[in-house]
RNA sequence: GAAGGCGUAGCUCAGUCGGUAGAGCAACGGACUUUUAAUCCGUAGGUCCUGGGUUCAAGUCCCAGCGCCUUCACCA
């Protein structure tokens, strides 16, 4: 497990057989390996009964099973595709053949020629005439039943947990397929992508701490980026009508199953738009991608069950823990203020019966702005019950100070979120173009928010631009972590993150483990 | 940042009241030409997370530290 070079035993007797490969003349990390076909296309071409001898083919993999039988041997292969078995018989190869095989591990990587066949109980197999050795793998595989099951060491050895734990590389690939779905829908619509500064000077956009770096020759402090949307907006000013990024933010707070220090936001901006087409946009983009999900769940099952077509009665339905959601859109608009009414019980204006529904859930309510006030009992009373999907719309203006305020009615801002299973998923809004109310806006720190974590830090490139004039515009952000937990019913942020990140592991101790003392 | 839980062989896990460190799988040697967690015989494998303390004796009790998990706080 460790990196240590020392090798352990398990390495030591794995290092003795890739001797005895070189001794073979072989090379045990192999070469080029052209035209194998991947493994679930091998197993279509497989005949259908036990007797019948099918195709020459080739197929390369990682060794996952080898109950070791004598002079007949059967070993499971698996690739990005699938497993399949192959049979190796002393009879029919050569005494080098058998002798390579002998020196053959649990985790190690070949490739094979042979004649695609079933065994007496009916499985898929390939009859290996020429197997070759691609790479030797020195690393112990976990046990074969329970698998690897330490989350810790999953983590931490994420590759491990990929190629012995069934279903993790799944959702990770269909994360990317997710990915290419948004893209392609936002294409689609005539969306071009870009890529922003990921320094930042001023870590604006959002509220969130930043991290801090530096830049050695400037010498000066930088911050990494913890939104994408001020840079995208100048892009809108600079005549970039429709725009997206779809990239990596840092934000320095607390991790836990549903935040990660560095997550992926998708940042759309329409011109000529506001918030309800930001609201199509959103139905488009996510349905999009559940129909993505759909189709491969269907492709997956139709491997399992010979080309049934998959039941299709319309709905847009994905399981999510014992039950389901039915992403098919239309979905509900629902006024911030009426849901407010509804579980809470009063209105968001009623700054008396606001601050008794506050002190009941031991919100601390003097000398904050009463807006923050009214948002902080909306999360603690309304959250839970947006299974949704749903739209939150018209949210008290003081929260949103990127928004701009609704027509004839300047207590609101024309801003939505999306809501799926308690979850925000989106945030989008009608964007603020008057650059005087903006700096404004900047100017009036939010009540009880220390500096650093408000959203109303001063970025005067930014004012400078909107002096320039930036048309009406709707701009939409979607975490795209938690859009693909949802799509694949996963409840842990660090399941479709490949490398979460964990605190490192100490190395060498040198002796005094907590005994040392401080200047 | 706070509270609670966990940390024993490569992996998955037992370990009673404080009294010689255990099993299965994997590994190594042997038998085996249709296995499906193959089977059978044998061998080897330990910084019980780290460092202190109590005790005749500590995996076990106490203190401190490290890491992970859960909940909470911050946040998306």
């Amino acid at each position: 497990m460790s990196a240590s070079s020392a090798p352990d035993r398990f390495e030591t007797a794995r290092l003795e057989k890739l001797n005895k490969i070189v001794d073979l003349g072989v090379d045990p990390y192999g070469q080029r390996f052209d035209d194998h076909l991947p493994i679930a296309e091998a197993r279509r071409r497989a005949p259908g009964e036990p007797g019948i001898i099918g195709d020459e083919v080739r197929v390369a993999g990682r060794i996952l099973r080898w109950p070791k039988t004598g002079k007949l041997q059967f070993v499971h292969i698996q690739d990005a595709t699938g497993r399949i078995q192959l049979m190796m018989s002393k009879a029919d190869l050569s005494d080098e053949q058998w002798t390579l095989i002998s020196a053959l591990d649990l985790g190690d990587v070949v490739g094979v020629d042979g004649k695609l066949r079933r065994t007496n109980t009916g499985e898929i197999t390939v009859f290996v005439e020429r197997l070759t050795i691609l790479c030797k793998s020195l690393a112990q595989p976990p046990e074969k039943f329970h698998g690897a099951k330490d989350i810790e060491l999953l983590l931490r050895h994420r590759e491990v947990d990929l190629i012995y734990n069934e279903g993790v590389l799944e959702r990770l690939l269909l994360r990317s397929r997710i990915v290419d779905s948004v893209r392609q829908t936002l294409r689609s619509k005539a969306f071009v992508e870009v890529e922003t500064p990921v320094l930042h000077a001023i870590a604006g956009g959002a509220a969130a701490r930043p991290f801090h770096t530096h830049h050695n020759a400037l010498d000066i402090p930088l911050f990494l980026r913890i939104a994408l949307e001020l840079h995208l907006k100048r892009l809108m000013v600079g005549g970039v009508e429709r725009v997206y990024e779809l990239g990596r933010v840092f934000r320095n707070e607390g991790i836990d199953a549903t935040h990660n220090p560095e997550f992926t936001m998708l940042e759309a901006y329409q011109a000529y738009g506001n918030y309800e087409s930001m609201m199509d946009l959103t139905e488009a983009v996510i349905s999009d991608a559940v129909r993505t999900v759909l189709t491969a769940r269907a492709m997956a099952a139709g491997d399992a069950v010979a080309d049934a077509p998959p039941a299709d009665d319309g709905r847009l339905t994905l399981p999510w823990g014992e039950g389901t959601i039915d992403f098919t859109p239309p979905w509900p608009r629902r006024k911030y203020a009426d849901l407010f009414q509804e579980h809470v019980g009063c209105d968001i204006s009623d700054a008396a019966a606001v601050q008794t529904a506050a002190a009941s859930h031991g919100i601390e309510w003097a000398n904050v702005h009463p807006d923050v006030v009214v948002s902080e009992v909306f999360e603690a009373c309304c959250e839970q019950h947006l299974t949704g999907p749903v739209f939150v719309i018209d949210y008290p203006a003081a929260i949103c100070p990127l928004t701009k305020r609704k027509t004839g009615d300047p207590r609101f801002a024309e801003r939505f979120e999306l809501y799926v299973e308690g979850m925000e998923l989106a945030n989008a809004y009608t964007e603020l173009n008057d650059p005087r109310l903006q700096e404004e806006l900047f100017r009036t720190q939010l009540a009880g928010l220390p500096d650093e974590e408000s959203m109303a830090k001063m970025d005067h490139d930014f004012i400078s631009a909107l002096k320039v004039g930036m048309p009406p515009a709707g701009g939409l952000g979607i975490g795209i972590d938690r859009l693909v937990m949802l799509l694949t019913n996963t409840r842990t942020i660090r399941d479709v993150i490949f490398f979460p990140l964990l605190r490192p592991e100490r190395v060498a101790p040198r002796g005094g483990g907590g005994a040392a003392e401080s200047p």
